[in-house]
DNA sequence: TACAAAATCACCCGAAAGTATGAATGTGTT
DNA sequence: AACACATTCATACTTTCGGGTGATTTTGTA
């Protein structure tokens, strides 16, 4: 059993309810010497005994009782990505080579600055390239400066409306 | 107030709580009167009833305490098609307001959202939204965690897809 | 009013991006 | 062969990003 973690928590209340109890039991016992219970108080002294020990059973159970139980529902991820215009002969998409001219981009610049496009980062474009790091941080380097811009984020946009990239 | 729902969840257990205790009492009375509790017995009588009653206080506690079930739904992000890329003359784009809502993202996110796909880089969003470079940083860290991305670029990406910016 | 969410800001630290410089290897052109 | 250019890679360095944590203030709503 793997229960050694919860048992010792229960343990540590149940000390404090017995201690609780032992004190009660000895106030109830001065109690009843001092006052000298008789036959018509009994009725109200098991009363007060009764609400006492509700009162400790409640708040036992309040103490004990697991804080609460979370029902995660996790609803799995769906893409409904329109169908993207691979093969197709009338594709909405061409690529303005005027503007790849004007800027004097190559054609490996702008594979990555297509991946860049997607959201990938140096290090993945690099692996999608099957080349390294540095070699596409240069690429972006001389693409940024040939864009004249300052940052991928930048390129992208500059990209999107020079018609470079979908 | 808007209590008297739970009000009268809490009368009809304290009524069912009140008719054991006569019950109970009842019962005591009549062992009373059939075992004429001696002195000696005082004791185990009265430890009985603390028993018994602290049982009835543990019962009650736990029927009463709430279940406290929390149902947390993490909605996973579904792309949804471009909203009809029709020529427009006049109006140029609408964001989605649905995928706003799914994804949880707040006004200011959403600014920081659309400077960030103009390519600023956060020190200058700062700048334009006359905040501090910190705030952004924030705003944008909670905005990636929204959107489930890791980078800038990535949220740009997923954002035009989600008709979140033009 | 009290509470929850949004917005603001700070600090630290590591990862990623970007700059600068240099260099080796192809590749097509003249 | 000589040349220009594209591609590849490296090292070193600076800047920006992004994660994590925590705190305060504002604001809308129950």
């Amino acid at each position: 059993m793997n229960m050694p973690i919860r048992l010792k928590a229960i343990s540590k209340h149940t000390l404090w309810y017995g201690a609780a109890l032992a004190v009660l039991l000895f106030l109830m016992k001065w109690l009843e010497l001092r006052y000298l219970i008789i036959d018509n108080a009994m009725d109200i002294y098991i009363g007060a005994i009764a609400l006492i020990f509700t009162a400790l059973g409640i708040w036992l159970a309040l103490k004990l009782v697991k804080p609460k139980t979370e029902t995660i529902v996790v609803e799995k991820e769906v893409y409904i990505e329109k169908p993207v215009p691979l093969a197709q002969p009338n594709s909405s998409f061409a690529i303005n080579e005027n503007s790849l001219e004007k800027l004097g981009i190559s054609n490996r610049e702008l594979e990555v600055l297509i991946l860049m496009a997607t959201g990938l980062s140096n290090q993945e474009i690099a692996a999608h390239l099957f080349v390294s790091l540095n070699t596409i941080k240069t690429h972006s380097s001389n693409l940024f400066s040939k864009m004249d811009v300052k940052r991928r984020t930048q390129a992208v946009d500059k990209a999107r409306k020079l018609g470079l990239v979908p």
